[in-house]
DNA sequence: CATCACCGAGAACGAATGGAGAACGGGAGG
DNA sequence: CCTCCCGTTCTCCATTCGTTCTCGGTGATG
């Protein structure tokens, strides 16, 4: 590759990944640069430019068709690690993208876990299966959600949120529901789908 | 491939897919335009020619009322019906296609089912459950099969296959496993994956 | 302080785009 | 034959938008 992206241009292509979804098309320079909160088309484009050079961003020769992502990042959803209840998630080193059909993805910035273990047995998550992640901090009550307790441990579970209570439900008698303060808990995202090979 | 779609190319196809349903017949270009609020066919025409150019749209040498779309090349597998314990496979009567990542797809011709019921909740596998069917007449001993017996009756089920007989496994403790005749069973795919969307 | 990388505003240019409308031609129906 | 309908092609025009420029500001570094 060439030279590393600086800040800002890291920042544009974020803001390009994030939010391909609310773009019904792919947006303009200006409009782009409107959302960013940017109100010159000049600045934005040098750092569009960088994008493409990084191969990060299709060249747009003249053309007015809108700012798109390279084909590669359309594909799949990053595989981001595994999720065992009572342990922090286990990052994978290289994180594969894994095929993720749209009816499966959330609204919003999405990724997928490995599941490790038994917890969430009887709500049909079984070890080894993938989760597809909505990324969000706030869940409604009945949610399957990716937690961090104590800023520690993450797992997943089916959330439920009371004035002063927060309680973790698993779903397999062999555990019990976690009874938690709401500062305890910070949910990182909501299950949209899960995937399952069988062999 | 030829050129990408300007933004009101992909606004007029988008306008022909959603609305697809709405006209009884294709559209006339003077219909189509004023639907979408044009007063000049021959603009209209233009991002159609476009289109066809694109492969998205039949060409229509001539003919009247002729704006349709080609038939799209479906990524996805065919939804093919419900499946619940006991019943014969009910058909859904417009197959729609499903998308379907390749690592959940089997070797051969693969169709989706839809399942209903929870007699195999404890495999994972629950009421309104996508699973990938890959479609063939023999089985391992194991794996979780699409059966149908005495012709009639099709069921999801653990296959195992002993000596002049075979036993379908449910996986719920509120069923219980059908010990059949070889000749009563007939094969007619494997599960090789999984799909659930939570809401 | 001098230098440099980075960032943003804004002006200016020119090509691509999108729309209006006129005109041609062919088929259908009177 | 005339008339309508409709696909097609054409020209003309305004606007949008990608691109390139200059200029000023900031922060890090020597």
């Amino acid at each position: 590759m060439s030279a590393p992206l600086t800040r800002r241009q890291q920042a544009v292509y974020e803001f390009l990944v994030t939010h391909r979804e609310e773009f019904p098309h792919p947006p303009s320079l200006d409009e782009l640069a409107a959302a960013m909160g940017l109100s010159s088309r000049g600045s934005l484009h040098k750092h569009v430019r960088a994008l493409v050079q990084a191969a990060l961003v299709e060249p747009m020769e003249q053309r007015r068709r809108g700012i798109r992502l390279t084909a590669r990042e359309q594909a799949g959803l990053p595989l981001l690690g595994r999720i065992a209840a009572g342990r922090p998630i286990e990052a994978i080193p290289d994180a594969r993208a894994v095929e993720v059909p749209d009816f499966l993805r959330g609204r919003g910035r999405c990724y997928v876990l490995d599941v490790r273990g038994d917890s969430m047995r009887d709500e049909g998550i079984l070890d080894g299966d993938l989760v597809v992640i909505e990324a969000r901090s706030h869940a409604r009550n009945g949610e399957i959600v990716v937690a961090l307790i104590d800023g520690a441990e993450a797992t997943l579970k089916r959330i439920e949120q009371r004035p002063g209570e927060v309680i973790l439900h698993p779903a397999n008698p062999a555990f019990e529901p976690l009874r938690l303060r709401p500062e305890q808990v910070a949910v990182q995202g909501v299950v949209t789908g899960l995937m399952r090979a069988c062999r």
